[in-house]
DNA sequence: CAGAATCCAGTCAGATACTG
DNA sequence: CAGTATCTGACTGGATTCTG
């Protein structure tokens, strides 16, 4: 609630590509992150997650919920509004996500190097 | 190396189907975990990870390889002996996987839970 | 605003058969 | 033994269009 979400919260540079560390599906751990602060709207979701579409974020929203890690309310009356929120459970993954993101950022080099390379040079690739 | 490998190290009642932290692709936390006392053949692996084809495995491991986590061997002679074992960059995530593998661990009645739950009652379920 | 419906392309795991 | 080749069917993410 308090602060607007960051447009540019999530750098297309940076993203998990490179961590071989996921948590759910390609949008669960952004998903997450947003409503660390507290409960967000489903538009409001749109903003940091660029270009994702109403369908994509309905089916992780979907599946967060069904797992148990986030809460949607919806509220009544005309002009719709609803908000989703982190329960306990997904509040507790927080931190194995910060340790599965600091192990990212001291690891980015190695990372970085290893894709560079390629795989093991003199064997096929694909 | 030492002990060979449990066939039964991977309880097929607890896969992480339930925990949302996934590790690279379905087997790759696995073989991880193959990989934790010491280099290991193509075909020890096969045995714990029951199952799995060749083609899967190796395409598997291309890509632990091409992400810098494990590394290849392949001695040569007759009678092909290829060996993979973790490199520094693959052992450094094995905190990380503790750490999530701790959080399943106590969240595991809260996950069966939400699970048996099915999605929140009243909208539908895909 | 917060979705649902439909369609599409790419990826994934797996099955099966074959090879140096 | 350690793969490769080929073919499947299922699942994923996304684009587009429509609705209470």
């Amino acid at each position: 609630m308090r602060a607007p979400l960051d447009p540019d919260m999530f750098d297309p540079v940076c993203p998990s590509d490179l961590s071989p560390i996921r948590v759910g599906d390609k949008w669960a751990g952004m998903i997450i992150r947003c409503l660390e602060q507290g409960p967000r709207r489903f538009s409001e979701l749109r903003v940091p997650l660029r270009g994702i579409t109403a369908k994509v974020l309905t089916r992780s929203l979907r599946a967060l919920e069904r797992d148990g890690l986030v809460r949607r309310t919806a509220h009544a009356g005309r002009a719709p509004r609803v908000d989703y929120e982190l329960t306990p459970l997904g509040r507790s993954l927080l931190g194995p996500m910060d340790v599965a993101c600091e192990w990212a950022r001291r690891n980015w080099d190695d990372l970085l190097d290893a894709r560079e390379a390629g795989a093991a040079p003199g064997r096929a690739r694909d």
